[in-house]
DNA sequence: TCCTTAATGATATAAGGTATCAACAGAGGG
DNA sequence: CCCTCTGTTGATACCTTATATCATTAAGGA
């Protein structure tokens, strides 16, 4: 587990370093703590987690990470909006199964959404470019506890 | 248009009222400027039109209209949270093509995107209970501009 | 009209993030 | 090895969007 996080963190270094980044003692902190990470988290509690650095130092991080492709946005069911790692194998486009109880996310590849709005698109002659999906519900473990509709 | 916004300025009045809450003064100035709007908007934009009148009662407005359904919100490709009425016949689910370039809206109907992830997320006994998708493009009139990837 | 209770709005507070800018430090050239 | 260039840092201020507090005001039914 050292290991892969450690591994990790260096991989999101080399990530920065090809985007013409500088490899940096806060930004090998601020990686290494997003590499510990094994769930989404804000901006602030990573901040938390790292007196001593700068909150832009930290902010500018996040965002050089979410450019890269490295790092995703995520909106939660209550608005909030946290980071999540992306493993090396989600870089591309993906989306999430939220649990409103727990919090836990899960990836789902394979999303042809704009494949079944294309129809109604070109009817209007919008041409669909993009788009943001988060899906809400109750993971495994809560799927006992009562409903809360997002 | 101007019978119009009278009209819907007061039928979004009678549906605060059915959720029990008072016809007000600056109520009626609020909702008679959200009335008027014929695009999506920002809290803030709203506020800037209606001086005099408390930050906070504009924002309440805002939020007792969005949970009686006569508004939306609605995030743009930037992450900037807008604010959209629904017209009466879109007070259900629905989402938006939001040209990226104009900033225009489309509603669209007859989503089945749960439809489409309930597979998905059935193998992974994960109960789907909403989502939220926006879809980014261009509109036909900002056809001919270069794409701006969301 | 009176009375209860919701609504208002001034103010403070908060979260989450960007702008500024002097000081600092990586990394390559000489 | 040192110098210089330029990206980076972090303190600070600021901004946007929004909610909490709470004394005052006003709806609207009895």
């Amino acid at each position: 587990m050292r290991n892969r996080n450690y591994a990790l963190a260096d991989q999101l270094l080399e990530t920065l370093e090809e985007q013409g980044h500088r490899d940096t003692e806060p930004r090998r902190k601020v990686v290494a703590a997003i590499a510990r990470k094994n769930r989404h988290f804000t901006a602030e509690e990573l901040r938390g987690e790292l007196p001593g650095i700068g909150r832009a130092t930290v902010y500018r991080a996040l965002k050089l990470l979410v450019q890269a492709g490295a790092l995703c946005r995520v909106m939660l069911a209550d608005g909030a909006l946290h980071y999540q790692l992306n493993d090396s194998a989600h870089h591309g486009h993906h989306h999430h199964l939220l649990c409103v109880h727990c919090g836990e996310s899960e990836d789902v590849q394979g999303c042809d959404i704009e494949g079944q709005l294309h129809s109604l698109a070109a009817a209007r002659q919008f041409q669909i470019t993009g788009h943001w999906l988060e899906v809400y519900g109750q993971c495994y473990s809560c799927a006992d506890r009562p409903a809360i509709p997002a």
